[in-house]
DNA sequence: TAAAAAGTATTAAATAATAATACAAGCTGA
DNA sequence: TCAGCTTGTATTATTATTTAATACTTTTTA
């Protein structure tokens, strides 16, 4: 069993801005994320819920009664459990709809998710992950791993890896301290001083190609699309699978396809203002 | 009002369980989406959140201020105004990840995907709207139109209209009686008495084509994706653009791909149990 | 079938959210 | 540059809303 999982309350301080029903209305929902990751349900009873996000019966009681009223979570009358609501992706829309990066890119990853068939992401830090944000899905690869809204730690995805590279060196060295170095797979580099390395080759190279670092049989390649300051805020990340591609054929092929796609990117998202 | 007389008006129920705080906070999110929707703004300031979501100046404050610190809303220091975070596409997983038939659903589709190298969608009903929940883009379209998340009326949807000819009569009804008939496109049949013959038609075809319903140029084909009682619980959705695709063509080759698509996530939805 | 566990409903108490307001900081146009 | 306006921030007293305890009901289990 995982001894560490991080158990921190935050501290929102004395704030008379702060409404903590909120943070909790989350924590329920979060519940069902972790219900799943944990323990492989994908609905959870009112004790299940309470047990996973910390809250006590009461307050688990009514914060799944305000959401399921709000139709974010919806009730099984015959089983009594609770289940999270198609309405929960208004959300992702919403961030989607209002990001100009977004909007710019889609464009492109469809271009170079056509070039070899391929699946083609676009990914963003948010602390010591990355997450997917646009996905071109062309492979049928494990379920998970193909969402948007996916999470992995940035120090062992490549996508993670290039945005670090071309980062400010305080928010590198805030995420690198912050990150809990578990592996993901039986390949992943968990030593700090290895992860530099490679992050340091990176920012030579302009990309990163890290080999069943976070999926067993992926090589995954990855390119950061830069602002002015040659800084990154985000990636383009290419996954192959082996034994389709080996190294070489990702060196010579995807590695200036997944380049030349953020620059793109981010030629476009510069081009006007 | 006296102190010390408490006369109770509160009637117990499902009152004491509902936190009117998370409402707050939803409407605060859902701000930035007509935001973006009716003016055109992809970040916002307080007063226009305010204006937006109906919330006193007050109450706006401090539900954005909440929203900043659990990092779902992000604050620009320089010009004070605010936008969604990353974060919010964690819900957009938990759902995806928790639903079995998103799971079954995606190596169909992407299969689907690569038989005309066309785009192709799953949807399903929420409220009078249908929502896209997997997406798998292949042609460059109207960038919010490929979007999971992304709602459209019902009835002037193809994925709608197969769902709601696969649905409860009360559910049909239901939906019918409250859908708001404005035209999407100058070409949307808006006649509710319209909108029930095609529903018909879609019944007795078991698809659905639509032409400039919801999109300039695109033809939409749709199946539903039935539960053992013969009810439909999701739709598959191919769109094409004209004039590339004509509509004989779509009958041609689109229908009877959507609708196998369709019957084979069926099938191995309820393939164990 | 009894006992335990889980889910639901009710209520008194008081915390935590509220709305009012004061203050500060940016804008606008003269 | 300066009023005058709008918008954003900070601070309060007041109370309504949330809370936690608990009683009650249903379901599961042993």
């Amino acid at each position: 069993m995982e001894a560490g999982l991080q158990e921190k309350r935050r501290k929102p301080g004395p704030d008379t801005l702060y409404v903590g029903s909120v943070e909790k209305a989350f924590d329920v929902l979060k519940a069902f994320r972790a219900g799943q990751r944990d323990l492989g349900l994908s609905d959870l009873s009112l004790s299940q819920i309470s047990h996973l996000s910390g809250l006590d019966k009461s307050a688990s009681q009514r914060f799944t009664n305000t959401l399921v009223e709000l139709g974010y979570l919806e009730k099984d009358r015959r089983t009594r459990r609770y289940r999270p609501a198609v309405r929960l992706l208004d959300f992702a829309y919403t961030y989607l709809v209002c990001n100009r990066l977004a909007e710019v890119a889609m464009p492109r990853l469809i271009e170079a998710s056509k070039v070899y068939g391929t699946t083609v992401n676009l990914c963003e830090l948010s602390g010591t992950d990355i997450i997917y944000t646009l996905r071109i899905p062309h492979q049928k690869e494990y379920f998970r791993a193909t969402l948007p809204g996916r999470r992995i730690p940035a120090f062992s995805a490549s996508g993670g890896i290039v945005i670090l590279a071309h980062s400010p060196a305080d928010t590198l060295d805030l995420v690198l301290e912050h990150s809990e170095y578990r592996p993901i797979t039986q390949w992943t580099v968990t030593d700090p001083q290895a992860v530099r390395a490679r992050i340091s080759e990176a920012l030579g190279n302009g990309y990163d190609l890290g080999v069943q670092q976070s999926l067993p049989h992926e090589i995954s390649t990855a390119a950061p699309v830069l602002n002015s300051e040659g800084k990154a805020f985000a990636a383009v990340q290419i996954p192959v699978y082996m034994p389709g591609w080996t190294v070489e054929q990702v060196r010579e092929k995807i590695v200036p396809l997944v380049m030349e796609t953020a620059r793109a990117i981010s030629g476009s998202y510069f081009a006007e203002g």
